[in-house]
DNA sequence: CTGAAAGCGCTTACAG
DNA sequence: CTGAAAGCGCTTACAG
């Protein structure tokens, strides 16, 4: 069974044909006669076979260049901290190959910059792209570029269905928020109420944070259990004591509230305020593993933590674009990557 | 900065010599004269020479053989299903690479089988060896005659730390034992009963399960929540009927009952007693990811199952016996997989 | 339309 | 102790 693999040379000599022809029927580079090519190609079938994958990277050396668009992680949102090292461990990997990735940052509240830095990632003429489309219409045009200078890309984080992306890793958002719905359905007491933060700045967080809610409201038709309200309520700031102030407000108008959602990474900052203010029963739940949220998901505050492998999302865009550059290989196009239900018991596995 | 690699021939013509003599120096193959070796060391360390590994690879032609030694996956018992997939995942990967992998199967439920299958590896003289320990003395002794013959071997599902073992992947079984403590106490209502299920045919197994539920059990003094009790069922048999008059009479004898644990993979057998008894408030958690248990978490009977990701295991032992063979890379020895967390909005993902 | 040859970077056996 | 050369399997430019 581990019978040795068949050598151009072995198809050759079966073909009475010297090696070069045969490379030339397999990479269809044509002159030659189609009796030949005929001949050769059954024989390489017989054989089954494929090219010394170590050879053909040692003769062919052209390098590919990779670029990464992504934003920059700053204090107040660590969430971009891991995915540079999803591509640092990818470029490990793939230290043999003659790849290089270029990393190119944007601050996301800031459209101009993330124009600018477009510019950036084409003048460094890219062999691929990575990318997440932050900003919706400026991506789209920036990806309508790319797809004109026939330059491949992947997202991360979202997809935009208007352009011809390569492949999308990441989350299925609408599904981590039914994830959500059903933990909080499960440690809601009956007919106590939840709530729904959305905490976000700009426009394009709360398009990404309505689909998690949406899917987290999806989830409750369905269920016989509970029938408590739900009730939603956004905070178009972060600093803390505007949240405080809204929460707070919430908590008055309805007392009756057992659980909250957060559906963006920043829960801790709730979880500062129920910390606080004492609310021990009150059941948190939020999305992302940054540092401090995993502070308080093992302090008991936060309850769960939904994850979504930031850093796994990088590795694989990398190695999916290295793989489509060197050996043409078309990957899968969508990429949903586990949603992870994380308590203080099994935080340090992710980590 | 992804500045060319240096080769060989750039050192040696720095150094003066041929690139035999930079070899030589490399490999520590001796034969170089002491002040010819610091020079060329020194060279190759401001070049920062790695090895082209390609050309590595194609040159030495040395073929590695990897046999592994796992029970067979039954009708019985299906966990064992994932684990094939695992290393034929890796064995794709490796394609390009000279390897071999021979998959030896044992009874789990037969030590003499083991112990002929164990025959049956050393003979087809292995270069390394990816094991279950199933049987402990039985592994002890075999583990030892590997070590006596220089034979690396690499555990998955459980390790004996008896044995010098190149690599464990797997499960932290007393952790997972602890994170099914928190789901059990998060969905327990106050003051109600929790029942343990260990369903085990021989000692083996019931070792392992004891770890879990020593796991399972330290959870508890430290919560503050939930007061009821924690009553053991150890049922010696699989078969249905035995299952459902063991489950009958602790119903019978403890009325309080509110969550069952499943201490193995076999919860499916819980979940089919507890549907036909209508019992549908009860919360059965267990372990494994089985097709059987699967359709009992999709129809809301089961409430998690915690997975140890068995074809990661399997795929990681192969990959890690890989580079250890062939670049003499040595692994981390002890690697706990994540303990996952799945219900049924998350199983699609792991399946 | 086809073949012979050089060369990718490394390893190894051989000659001196 | 050191160098020159062959060869791993492939690709590519060149000669015919």
């Amino acid at each position: 069974m581990p019978k040795k693999k068949a050598r151009l040379k072995d198809i050759a000599s079966l073909s009475g044909v010297s090696i070069g022809t045969v490379d030339r029927v397999l990479h269809e580079r044509g002159e030659v006669a189609e009796k030949t090519r005929k001949r050769v190609l059954k024989i390489a079938n017989d054989l089954r076979y494929t090219p010394n994958f170590m050879a053909q990277v040692l003769k062919t050396k052209r390098p590919f260049n990779i670029v990464s668009l992504l934003p920059e992680s700053t204090e107040e949102n660590t969430f971009w901290s891991k995915h540079p090292l999803g591509m640092k461990r990818a470029m490990t990997e793939l230290d043999p190959f003659p790849i290089t990735l270029t990393q190119i940052n944007f601050d996301m509240l800031d459209e101009n910059d993330f124009l600018e830095k477009t510019k950036t990632v084409l003048k460094l003429h890219p062999d691929g792209v990575v990318l997440a489309p932050i900003f919706k219409s400026e991506s789209i045009s920036f990806c309508s570029g790319l797809k004109r200078n026939h330059i491949p890309f992947v997202f991360v984080d979202g997809y935009l269905t208007e352009t011809e992306f390569l492949a999308y890793i990441g989350e299925d958002v609408f599904q981590s928020g039914r994830v959500a719905g059903q933990l909080i359905n499960m440690v809601t007491p009956e007919h106590k109420d939840v709530l729904i933060v959305n905490i976000a700045k700009n426009l394009q967080n709360i398009h990404h944070l309505d689909n998690r809610t949406k899917g987290f409201l999806s989830y409750f038709p369905e269920s016989d259990q509970n029938n408590g309200r739900l009730i939603k309520l956004n905070i178009p700031d972060t600093k803390s004591e505007t949240i405080k102030i809204s929460i707070d407000k919430a908590f008055r108008k309805n007392p009756g509230i057992a659980s909250i959602l957060i559906t963006g990474s920043k829960s801790y900052k709730i979880a500062s305020y129920i910390e606080a203010a004492g609310l021990k029963s009150i059941n948190v739940i939020g999305y992302d593993l940054l540092d401090s949220n995993i502070a308080f998901l093992k302090s008991g505050i936060i309850k769960f933590l939904i994850g979504q492998r930031p850093e796994e999302q990088t590795y694989k865009a990398i190695k999916k674009m290295f793989e489509y550059l060197s050996f043409n290989k078309t990957p899968e196009r969508m990429e949903y990557l586990p949603v992870d239900v994380v308590t203080s018991e099994n935080v340090d596995f992710f980590i």
